[in-house]
Order: structure tokens, then sequence, then C-alpha cells
DNA sequence: TCAAAAGTGTTGCATGTACACCCATGG
DNA sequence: CCATGGGTGTACATGCAACACTTTTGA
């Protein structure tokens, strides 16, 4: 922070600093929200993000990553930040602000204990329970940014496991948009990044015929980024 | 912020929180930002941006616009928040985090004095001083955000005068995304939109001929963006 | 053998890009 | 009358959208 305005403008007050996650996952195709029953008062037993205050000692990000730790039982998550929200009265006990961030993880990976631990559950996105305080806006705010966001960075390989099929990822990029695509176009598209690398396996779970499985090449998708690039999908 | 966390996580500790403007301005066909020389110890005499703490009866938002008015004299600005710099040692006095907010103003608009009697200085983006913590870096993650920003919205328009000339309008596109643009082209992008509003007026001061003046127009734009829109210039 | 999902090409249309000349005017 | 910046149209290339049938195989 600065200061370069005169002394008798420095009203030094501190504040609570607090995060709270967006938490997105593929279920079943669909994609779906991490919410949670909240344990303390004021409010106990509504619906809210996790959330943490942020240490003295902690970086934003390593709060962040502390609170999907805790919540969740994963390491290393994929977050990003969204943006800060502090209208003055936003936290009806003291001064709080909160640093939203979003992250994006594989429900495969997920340690579902863990998550009934803490009350919480899966929502589809399109039929979330109302949340306390600002939270619902911040859940909008983050699905524009995730849609935005998925436009110029191959963030939608963050919610699949590492191997995937082309339809798998088709339906991911279908539920991010809410909007049907047409396979053909699609792999056209998909494959011109050349960002895909083909596998010797096949996924059978949901067809007799078996789907090939893919994984991301990362190195490419550096090179990509370099020639100046586009990755808009869907 | 949320508390489902145990409570013997719940280490409550309040720290400062301030907010940072990145200012942009337009002047001679050139996009350029607003730093100061800072007067306060440490690092007095060192340009950086604008900044101050956040009080604990203000908005975010409010905060922001009441940085600019010291700064600047201006009322009402064209403001956006950035994101949050929180890096636990990113201030070396104490634990504070920053809220970046963007600015877009007018430079004619401007009171010039208020400027100096801060010891501020437009400096062209591409020829910037160093400042202080982490403040180049909230630079260069608000110009691509600025840049961002541009292509689907229409706050080029912000840094405008009220009538301005499609010259003038191009121009700031180069100026932010240092790229020539090809006039013909330029016009009929913009033209397309149907937001521009032709003024039976010449702006005289750049040519013999002179370039008619146009407004912008908020109610087409706003039809626009129900229709579902892509205001990609540039 | 058949149901169910995987996989594949072509064409029309729209949009972006490249490009060069005339216009209006003040000095 | 000429130098300066303002203003205009066309042809080509590229990318996107629409569209239907064949393949594989487990049950």
């Amino acid at each position: 922070m600065t200061q370069n305005t005169p002394d008798f403008y420095q009203v030094k007050e501190k504040m609570y600093v607090a995060t709270d996650c967006i938490i997105f996952g593929l279920h079943q195709g669909k994609l779906k929200l991490l919410v949670f029953k909240r344990k303390v008062e004021p409010l106990s037993g509504e619906w809210s993000l996790i959330g943490s205050f942020v240490r003295l000692d902690e970086d934003l990000e390593v709060a962040g990553q502390r609170v999907l730790h805790e919540a969740t039982g994963l390491e290393n998550v994929f977050m990003q930040q969204l943006k800060s929200y502090g209208k003055k009265d936003r936290d009806p006990g003291y001064r709080c602000i909160s640093v939203a961030q979003y992250a994006l993880i594989r429900i495969d990976d997920y340690n579902e204990q863990v998550v009934e631990e803490h009350g919480a559950k899966w929502f589809e996105i399109d039929d979330l329970p109302a949340l306390i305080l600002d939270h619902d806006l911040m859940v909008q705010d983050a699905l524009r940014q995730l849609r935005q966001n998925a436009r110029y960075q191959p963030i939608g390989f963050e919610l699949l496991p590492e191997k995937f099929t082309i339809p798998q990822l088709q339906l991911l990029y279908e539920a991010i948009y809410q909007k049907e695509l047409d396979p053909r176009n699609f792999r056209k598209k998909v494959f011109s990044f050349n960002v895909l690398e083909k596998l010797d396996e096949k996924d059978k779970s949901t067809s007799k015929r078996g789907a090939f499985l893919y994984k991301f090449n990362y190195e490419n998708y550096q090179k990509l980024l370099k020639s100046g690039y586009n990755f808009e999908i869907a």
C-alpha cells in the first residue's frame, strides 16, 4: 500500500481479512459447486461457501490452499483469485473484507469422507440454494469469470481426470457454457490446438465401443501461448 | 467471510487493508499512467501508485474514489477492481493487503494543479519508472486487464472527452493495443456497433479539413448488450 | 442383431484483412 | 495550389456453423 496522502488523512485501522473459496467440480457431466452448512454463529445452519480468516504470516494464496485442504483434503489445487468483496456492512458482525478465490477440482481425486464431515454438499450450478452474506454474488461472479477464462486458457482440463475422452471434454464445455455443441466441430477445434495426446487406451465405461483416452500436453500448450494463440472453445 | 472450520483453526488477526489506484489517461494519443512521488517513510522519494488505507466505515469502492479524488480532484471516475495483493511480506513495515483498482480518466477534465501538488507525473506506459513494492506488478496486471476488458466493453470511451473524432478513437485503441490499425476497417467495425452518434460539429484542431465529432450512445449500447454482443475492436 | 455411443467431411456464410485513392481546406 | 489529415469500397482468405451417416461391440 502507499501513503502519498497527507498525514492527517492517514487513519490507519485494521480489519479482518478473510478468504472464501468457490469450489467447482464436474460430476456426471454436470458442473457443480461445493457448499457447506455453516457450523458457527452467526447464521449457523445456513449454506455458505467455505472460508477462513487470513493469518498474519500467510500469503493470500496460501490461505486459499489451506482452506481448500482443510475442507477437502486436496493439495495443490488449481485456484485463481476472483476479486475482493468489501462493502462496509457485508458482514453483520465486524468489518471484514473477503478475497474470493475459485478452485477447480477433480471430483474423482476427492476424499468424499472429508466432505461429509464438513456437512458439505455438491449442488448443480443452476440449482443452488441461497447462500449467506454476499456469497451468492461471489458465485455469480466466479461463474462469469470461469466462462471468460475458459475461453482463453485450457482451464477446463483442471476439472477432468488426467486421462479423459473427447466426449467427456465436450460434456464439460457444454456444462460450463450451458449450451450444446456439435461433436464434429468440437473435435476439429480442440485437435487444431495440438495440445491433446492420444493414448492407446480406451474408456469403455460409457459405451460398448469405447472412447479413446487423451491427455493434455503442457509443453505444446506453452508453445501455443508463445506463438500468440486463441484458445477459444465453444 | 465464513467460519466453517473448527474453532481451534479460527485464528482471528486483523491487518491493514489498503487500496492502490492504477490511473490511466490519454494524452497526445498516448496511453499514460499517473504515478506519484512518495512523501512519507519508508521509501520516501520513490515513485509509486497512489493509495490509502481503507477506513472501517468505508466501502472498498468508496475508498478508491476517495483516493482518486484526493489525488486529482475528480469525482465519479470510471474505476474497476483489479485484484488484491496479499503476499505476507509485500509491505516491509507490517502486514497489509492491498486491493488494486484501476481508473480511466479524461485528462482534459483534469485539474493539473492538484497533480503537481502531489508530485505526480504522467508517464507513457512503455516508459515507466520503477515503482515501489509490488506496484510494478499491479500495473502489468492492470494493463492486461484493460486490454482484455476493452475487447468486450466500450471502456475506451471513458478515456475520451464526451465529443471525439474517429481518428482520436482509433489512436486510443492503437495506444491500448500497441498496434496500428487500418482506418477503413476500424471505421467499419465501430460503426457496425451502432453506438456512435454523429454530430454536426467538426474538430479542426488536427487538420484543415476537420474531422466530424461523435458521441457515445449509451442507450444503443444497452440494447447491444442485451442482444448478445461482441464488442471486439482491434 | 440391434441399441447406443464414438467417430468422421463438406459446404455456405459471415467476418476479418489487406489494400489505394479522392476529398476538403487553410495557409 | 499544395500539403495535410479525413474519409471511403472491394476482393480475397479464414474461420465458424450447419448438417447425416458409418463404425464398433456388448448384451
